[in-house]
DNA sequence: ACAAGCGTAACCCAAAAGGTTACATTTGTG
DNA sequence: CACAAATGTAACCTTTTGGGTTACGCTTGT
């Protein structure tokens, strides 16, 4: 299977570079905008915070996308990290092929 | 935009329905393969825990899939909730489609 | 009848999201 | 230069959630 090269794009970074830039909107209007505090917004755009499933709701709708898009940057970040901040996971032994690919 | 229009499957139910039952292999056995407790898993096949980017690295090695698969699901499963549960996003006002769209 | 599997409650710990307030720094503009 | 606005962030609080252990009662198969 194919696995992730280089660290995913952080979500935060996307609303900075693709909107809050090009548009002339400052973190605190945006916040505002959004319904939530600066300091939730700030957190997501310095990548120090996740975007939660309300809040991709939110960026959906003030940015006319999908809230899929928001939640999907999301879980990729997250699954990046996941992947390579512990490697506890790899203990895990597989199911054998026998079993797990017997037909009936 | 596409929504989704009824209640994404729920991960557990495809760990339950796709391998467990299959393969006659119980709780207690898968949560020992993964590494979790017997707690952990159960919550997930009853629909009241979450897949987490570590859970679902580890059924990717158990059921040699993509831990893509497991995390995706469970962002469509909480999306269609966080959609449902709560209308508090819906008052987020859009920007305005002459800034949006504006070029340049 | 008995052992195994299971759901779940109780209890504990740690992490994370989100809010408010406040402070120091940076930055743009008169 | 001076001042206001924007910003990052710390401190503090609350709520939620994941995960572990232990234990209890129910169900089921042998």
């Amino acid at each position: 299977m194919r696995r992730m090269i280089r660290r995913p794009t952080h979500p935060g970074n996307i609303i900075k570079e693709d909107y809050l830039l090009p548009l002339s909107i400052t973190i605190k209007d945006m916040a505002d905008t959004l319904g939530v505090s600066r300091k939730t917004l700030s957190k997501i755009i310095n990548e120090k915070g996740a975007i939660t499933p309300d809040m991709a709701l939110r960026l959906s709708r003030a940015f006319d996308t999908t809230p899929d898009l928001w939640l999907s940057l999301q879980k990729n970040y997250d699954l990046w990290q996941a992947e390579h901040v512990s490697k506890a996971w790899q203990t895990v032994k597989p199911i054998s092929p026998q079993l797990l690919h017997h037909q009936g």
